[in-house]
DNA sequence: GTATTATTCAAACGTTCGTTTGAAATCCCG
DNA sequence: CGGGATTTCAAACGAACGTTTGAATAATAC
């Protein structure tokens, strides 16, 4: 059979690359096997070791295709709110949307694999293999300061430390409703349409995520502190 | 026959049963070997496939053991606030506390290896392999029917559809929370007292939940601005 | 066209996996 | 105390794992 023997420079690495990002997020990291990878990729086996060097520096660059360019755009985003704002802190809602907009996009972008690797994402915060979770970590640690920065000044009146109580709740909702979308539904009721509608899916999390980030910061010393309601919408 | 005592029959049982938990939340289901278990319980190797067939029936087995009398415990909570208001809606903020109560007095309490369980299980929620996700689902069931169905008697404004991918959102933030606790730091400036202070975690998670699910819903037909608000605290 | 480099390939490496086995040790009851 | 059932044990099983190898092939440079 005639095969178009027209291979791009590094069409082995994209096709690695892009059949793990879904095996991964199938099986996991350990489930998803060399064989199964390079055979799902239609390449060899020691294609894999031979393009990224071993199993653990492809999970890495998988991270790196997608999560680099993911960051850049939250932090241009934000930098753009910023400028347009001109000085004025920003509303809370608007730095929500900068955060989770960019992952939310990808999930109805098919052109290329985002919603392979947004739901692979959302799973690995929770990824028992410490590599992994000190890679993620490394990969976020300068958007998150970004960002602690930017809903520190949108909320003067939040201690510090509740803000990042609050920032932690809200990447668990977005992180565990990437993740878990289209997997385990432990509440009957879901209809599949609105799974792949980012857009009424990015509106639901936005109400939900700034209302609890506004939320009265609770009573847990004897002083009282005082209920801080703000804004609502 | 012979249903006599069932003190030290069963010890070795209960030596895996820890040891797993323990050994699936540092390293999942795949990472913790069979000779890792036996060797950490102290037990001969082979003694997983005796008591309880295969590692797959281990898994289950380790679910079993807490999940059933939690998902009781909520319940049995459900039942008595119920009762106690005699008829009348409860407010969604006790129905979130009996909710999350259960999950978050296992994590101090270090008499048994609850701490261990909560943070397995927060992570299993986004386990890739579709037996334990079918499993976890199953042993859900009905405890997210009741739930969703005091929610709803709670909020009969908020339309069916919308509150599920609220509970949806409150799930996600409880299980992360659970997950992440120890793990993964993605925002900077934890203090690790407060990981181990359950009452604290539990106001806040309170707060920002309660917030999350009374926020407003644009759909809603009374659609003036954020007087949703409800009782506050 | 030849030399050089880059990539692919089949085969095998040693290790570890979950499971099985049959005998030894232990427990339990009459 | 003795004998049948239960539990433990060391050893081995075949299968699958990630990785390595060296030759064959393709691409590129001179």
């Amino acid at each position: 059979m005639t095969l178009g023997a027209v291979k791009p420079q590094h069409e082995t690495r994209r096709r690695i690359l892009d059949s793990a990002e879904e095996l991964f997020m199938q099986h996991g990291f350990e489930g998803a096997s060399m064989r199964l990878l390079t055979t799902k990729a239609g390449v060899n086996l020691a294609a894999i070791n031979y393009h990224f060097g071993s199993k653990d520096a492809l999970i890495e660059a998988v991270f790196h295709r997608r999560l680099d360019p993911m960051n850049a755009a939250r932090l241009a985003e934000l930098d753009r709110l910023e400028k347009e704002a001109g000085g004025e802190p920003l509303s809370p809602e608007a730095i929500i949307r900068a955060f989770i907009g960019e992952s939310l996009a990808m999930i109805e972008d098919g052109r290329n694999g985002g919603r392979n690797f947004v739901r692979l994402l959302g799973r690995t915060y929770t990824e028992p293999a410490k590599p992994i979770r000190t890679l993620i970590g490394r990969m976020y640690a300068s958007t998150m300061e970004r960002f602690k920065a930017a809903f520190a000044r949108a909320l003067p009146e939040v201690p510090a430390s509740e803000l990042i109580w609050r920032m932690h709740f809200m990447f668990g909702t977005l992180s565990y409703t990437l993740a878990a979308t289209d997997t385990v539904q432990l509440i009957a009721g879901f209809k599949p349409e609105d799974r792949h509608d980012s857009r009424a899916l990015q509106e639901r999390l936005v109400q939900f995520l700034t209302a609890g980030l506004l939320a009265p910061t609770p009573d847990l010393k004897r002083g009282s502190s005082s209920s801080t309601v703000r804004r609502a919408a």
